[in-house]
DNA sequence: CGAATATAATTGTTGTAACAACTAATTATT
DNA sequence: AATAATTAGTTGTTACAACAATTATATTCG
């Protein structure tokens, strides 16, 4: 009756145990390459996308950055801590935010594109040209399936 | 001289951060199916390696479930207080604790291991079978990459 | 043997994430 | 226009994870 349970094999075949190991590496590789920078990866992608939206409200921001919106308040109170970027109260709407890049937070984006390129080098290094489009096109698809799974009523 | 950076393009092909984003979906999704059990995914999988390794120090427990130190000290400190596991001091070595899953952590693990499975069956859902095992051939050697890179001198 | 070193585990601190509850402002309804 | 419903953002709480520093015990070596 009970099946015995071999978690090495049975976790290395899980895929979502798998992305998290994953994820968690080449996110800490990004944070040591950006050591030199005050920023962490979940901020620099964060001010990435304000930087493309100069003046876009947070809930744009948490939604293009695939964070909810308590964890983009926070993350924007670290940008804003650092002078990275400043908020202002839309005009048009007293509840909402415009938020926009400052220049520091421009020219720190500038210097560390390159860092950020450089991992995803990492990742085309260890595999074909081809694998790695199927790789990412992979991801694509399965990041839209959890998302219509995780809201859908139930199973 | 600067070049216009657009973040959606960026980070839609940045591995790293597709990676974040399909590891959290399915993660959450993983834990609203456990809501019923009184466990998290990250406790489910390291209770999962102390019940196959039964006796395990919390080194080891570590080391195979791909956690730091602290994280799996903390980890097993809610592992502890719910009862599903029990340590005891190594009669070898009175630095160490030996870990074992207790009959309601074993209960447990029997009751959800197909929820895991749930999981990863949405997972093979949305792609072929070919596709399923070259993506988890993919996330294994990206895996062994990252952790090479991450322990080694310098870029 | 005894000092230096290494190791197992813990604690402290910071950052990210999910969820729930809340405030304040806006829009819709009647 | 007054009330109800919705929306933007914040705050509180719990849970992981990375890193650094600490404690206690083992091991190694001069």
């Amino acid at each position: 009756m009970t099946m015995p349970i071999n978690p090495k094999i049975e976790l290395e075949r899980s895929p979502g145990y798998m992305l998290g190991l994953t994820y968690r590496k080449l996110s800490s590789l990004l944070q040591q390459r950006l050591k030199a920078y005050d920023i962490t990866p979940e901020q620099w992608s964060v001010l990435l996308h304000i930087s493309r939206g100069n003046g876009m409200i947070q809930k744009d921001i948490a939604e293009q950055a695939g964070k909810d919106h308590p964890t983009t308040t926070r993350i924007l109170d670290q940008l804003l801590k650092k002078g990275f970027v400043t908020k202002q109260t839309d005009p048009n709407d007293r509840r909402a935010f415009l938020v926009f890049s400052t220049p520091e937070g421009q020219q720190l984006l500038e210097e560390t594109i390159a860092i950020e390129h450089s991992v995803t080098k990492e990742v085309q290094d260890c595999m074909t040209e081809q694998d790695f489009s199927k790789f990412m096109e992979l991801l694509h698809r399965l990041n839209a399936h959890a998302a219509y799974l995780i809201n859908s009523p139930t199973k």
